[in-house]
Formats: C-alpha cells, sequence, structure tokens
DNA sequence: GCAAATTTGTTCGTATGTATT
DNA sequence: CAATACATACGAACAAATTTG
C-alpha cells in the first residue's frame, strides 16, 4: 500500500487489498476536480511545477506525469518558459455536411463555406489553392474509379476561420476533364462562384449526387504543424472523403477535407428539413461530468 | 541532417545552430520508420526497453519517453509484463448516417442497424437496454425543447460488433409520450422491430426528418472502460446527437451515439443514390505517409 | 539591450512495485 | 517460485524558452 505524507498532501487508503490509484493519477485527479468544478478556470496558470512539489509532497518527475495526463486529455497545455494552463476550449465552427437546399451543394463546397462561415458570424479567409498534377495513389484511384497511375489535378486550399487554421481541403479531379475543356482547374487561382458550376458551365457537367465517408485519425506532422497542434497528441483530426458523380452515375471528383477535432462540429440533415430548422449553433463544449 | 553513428546509435548534427530533435524523437523516429515501412508489421513485439536502451545507447527513461511519443500516437502499445507491440488497427465497421430507402430510417437505429452490420459480414449483438427516468439535463432539455427538469425515459444501449465493443447509444423521450400509451418505452427489453415503428403504431408518431450533430472528443472513464481504450489517451470518440422530430416538426426523441473513434467510419448519401451505390466498404486504415 | 530569475523540457541514474510468462 | 518486462517514483543536472529587472 502506498501512503502519501503529511502536510496536506492527499492520502489514498487502499481499501481491503484494493490497489490504490498510482500518485501522479491522484494529484491529476484532484487538479481535474478543480478544473470541472470552475475553481480554475480556462486560461489560468496553474501551480508552478515546483509549487505542485511542495503542494502534494512528491517529486517534480511525478508531478510532471500529472501534469501530462491532464495534457493528454486536454484539460491543460503547458507553455516553456511560461508555465500550465488551463486549456480554452475553441469556438467551434459547423459545417453542414448534407447538401444545400438552394444550391445543391454540400457544406465546405467553395461557394457554401463562404456563406455558411459568414452565417454563423464569422470569418473565413482562403488563400488561393496550391495547384498539382500527380498520379492517381489508392484512395483516389479507387473513388474516381481510374487506373493508378492516372494523371489527376489536385487543388488544395487551406481555411482559416476567425485567423485560426480551420482545415485542410485537397480536391481531385481527372486530368480528363482539363483535356475536354475545364482548363480553369490547373490555374492557382480560386475559381468562382465554385468549381461545381465551373463545370456545369463548361462541360455540361451535372451533380447529381455525392458520397461522404467519415474517419478521425491520429494527425501527421504536417497538419500538426498547419492546426498548430501541442505535441503531446491531444487533438484528433476528422477526415472526409467526397466523391460526387455525375447523372450517368460516374464519379468525377474526391475531395478530402481535413478538419481539427477540437475547433470543428458537423451537422447532416435527412428528411423534409424546413429552411429555418438549417441554422445550427454548437454543441456546448463543457466536459463530461460523468465518470463512473 | 541525420547520420547513424558507431554501434547503431542515432546521432543528430545539428546544422547552423540549428536545435536538434531531443534523443526521444530521434528514436521514436527511427521506430515510425521501421513501423511504417513494413519492417514491423502489425501485431509483432518490439525490442524490450532494456534491448532498445543498448540499442540506441540511451537511458530508459529516454527509451521509454520514445515509445510513449509512439503509443500517444497509437502506432504501438505497452502490456505489462510482456513488452511493447505495433497496434493492430481494428477492422473499422462503416455506419451510415443517412436516411435508408426502404424504412426512411438512419443507420445506427435498431432495425437498420442489425441489418447494416450484416451487410458487411459481420455479427452484432446488442443486450437488452438500461431504461432510466430522469430530469432534462441541457443538451436533452435543448433538443427536445422541453424545460430543464422535465422527466424523460433514456434507454441506453451497449452495442458490440464481432464481439468488441463498438457504440454506446442513448436514447431520451420525452416522459408525455408514455403517459399518451407508449408503455413499452419502460421496458427494459428490445423493441421489436424498432421504437420508430413502435411510436409510429402506438402513437401515429411519423418520423418526418431528423437532424445529426457530431463531434470528437476525448472519453472519459467509463467511456475508456466499456471500449478498452488503453491509458494512454490515444483513440477519441466520435459523438453523434440524433434529434428526430414528427410531421408537426416537433422533436420527439433524441438519440446519443458514442463511437470508438479507432472501429468506426461513416458515410453520408446526399442527393439520388441508386441502390447499388449504397454499400460502401471501409477506407484504408493504412497511416498516412505524407509527413512534411 | 542585456543579465538574471523563473519555468518547462530533456536526460541520466537508481530503486522498487506489479503483471505476465 | 523465479525470471522477465513494463509502471511508478525519487533525485539530480543541464538546456531552452520566456519573463523580469
Amino acid at each position: 500500500m502506498r501512503l502519501a505524507g503529511l502536510g496536506g498532501a492527499l492520502i489514498q487508503l487502499g481499501q481491503e487489498g484494493q490497489v490504490p490509484d498510482p500518485r501522479y493519477r491522484q494529484i491529476a485527479d484532484e487538479l481535474e476536480r478543480q478544473i470541472t468544478s470552475g475553481a480554475l478556470t480556462p486560461g489560468v496558470r496553474l501551480l508552478t511545477e515546483h509549487e505542485l512539489q511542495l503542494r502534494y509532497q512528491a517529486s517534480r518527475n511525478t508531478v510532471r506525469d500529472a501534469v501530462r495526463w491532464l495534457t493528454i486529455r486536454g484539460l491543460v497545455e503547458t507553455r516553456p518558459g511560461q508555465g500550465t494552463f488551463v486549456v480554452r476550449p475553441p469556438d467551434p465552427y459547423v459545417t453542414t455536411l448534407s447538401a444545400d437546399l438552394e444550391t445543391g451543394l454540400g457544406g465546405g463546397e467553395g461557394e457554401a463555406f463562404y456563406r455558411e462561415v459568414t452565417d454563423q458570424g464569422r470569418h473565413a479567409y482562403v488563400p488561393d489553392p496550391q495547384v498539382e498534377v500527380t498520379g492517381a495513389s489508392g484512395v483516389v484511384a479507387a473513388e474516381l474509379r481510374i487506373p493508378e497511375g492516372t494523371s489527376v489535378v489536385g487543388r488544395r486550399l487551406r481555411r482559416f476561420i476567425d485567423g485560426a487554421p480551420s482545415s485542410l481541403q485537397t480536391t481531385y479531379y481527372p486530368m480528363s476533364l482539363v483535356e475536354e475543356g475545364a482548363q480553369r482547374l490547373l490555374s492557382a487561382e480560386t475559381i468562382f462562384p465554385g468549381t461545381v458550376s465551373y463545370l456545369r458551365e463548361t462541360l455540361g457537367l451535372e451533380q447529381a449526387r455525392y458520397r461522404d465517408r467519415i474517419t478521425v485519425r491520429v494527425p501527421d506532422n504536417s497538419e500538426m504543424a498547419f492546426f498548430r497542434l501541442r505535441e503531446e497528441g491531444r487533438v484528433s483530426v476528422l477526415e472526409t472523403f467526397r466523391t460526387a458523380f455525375d447523372s450517368a452515375d460516374k464519379p468525377f471528383r474526391l475531395t478530402v477535407t481535413i478538419f481539427a477535432a477540437d475547433r470543428n462540429q458537423f451537422t447532416v440533415f435527412t428528411g423534409r428539413v424546413p429552411d429555418a430548422a438549417r441554422l445550427v449553433t454548437p454543441l456546448p463544449t463543457a466536459r463530461k461530468a460523468s465518470d463512473g
């Protein structure tokens, strides 16, 4: 059995041979209580490691283990030279995945993106895309139903909301669309009002339907850098793969969007949805209290 | 630039005042290369901490920091007394969020759930629900548009696929539905073929539309226990809030489903979708190679 | 602008506990 | 029961980032 020392420290008596939680967890739990109870509010600095050491009569490494536990769970973040701070959850932005009634476009598509951001009273910034021609790789080839290595145009967008990096979007089109006349797909400039309209006007290509696939995963290094995520790995990314089909049910584009999971939420409408019901406010980001 | 040193140790020369990566990161990167390159395949055991210590001429703590880095990123997992193993990603199960053509029901709803699981060649197990009557709390009250504290029935399901815990689902109904005649909502047994049909037959309640809201967050303790997640915090949960409305556009239920993000994917269909296009195979779970 | 103080980050060494083989 | 392997905990020293004087 483990006993904490005297002097305001935590004591946990093991009952009946029960193994008590390790010391760093006791400290972490105590700090978590202070955060969830509101005694420590977002943005405030915690005690320094040295102060926590004295407070809990533990070694610095044990205190650091406790802080790491909280960091991984997204409750606090450490800043070298400054201290440890209670995380201030970002204001979530809500993307609608189902189609817009008027345009038939999904949220996140160029035109719809600006309007949806503005409707939520926020500011969108999307620099001109990076355009690249490559050979289709695994998922791209499979979704577009073209042989591996077939040339595709990739248009990559970095999207910011209220100045914060929000999502990364790359759309792949078969090069055949360019050859059939849609040369502007190769231009490294934003296509107004959007590529869907452009393809309809240029090639008569109708977007009859699309299918989204959604996964959640750990960000890679480039994504951690773009989203400015701390290196302790608390935030995941949500990735959507949108394959759009024409009226002949042939896929003509694949849009891959990567969202930082701490600042994005999503909505899907199904069935007869009145217009008035479409504006959605974010869910509260309060931590779950249930912990049994 | 990185140079392999003598005796297999890693050495990194800082160029022009560049700060080299810390030692534990160098070791982690080296191990990650071995994993992503396929030299270490899922399920195999890594060298023990002691062996890594000798291999990289680093202290045990430094080696453990490297392993922790990989653990947080979901590449490896440690098992006390056994060793450190390359993670074997679970076979993802795909849930369709948009409505089923025939039933008008969304994936994850009782009836649709079994069929969708079977269609993917897998086995579903859902024990009888736990039923509870409580006062409506924040989100529940808001979504059902009832005052806080109004009585609601909560029906909680634990769902397993191929024996592995897959998702936790709780559906909240206003008690007024029970008072109007839907007494079986209080029964702690599965309602066949499903509560949506039951409410239609009993009360004439039509599910005209629904709205899903999706967020990603860190699992709480009870979720970590149910999904059997390791305590190092790599896996997030994806949470959906489905509010269903009747033909008068009044919300009559809220279904909250929590999915372990490492074993679940999602699909949304939009537009005129042929039946044949509805069966979706999971996306590959290969790690992203791009790391710039 | 610079030096000192403060705070977190990295690395080492060591000892002991717990889980599994 | 013994051996092996990871988990927890302590102490110490120096490095890097930031703030303060």
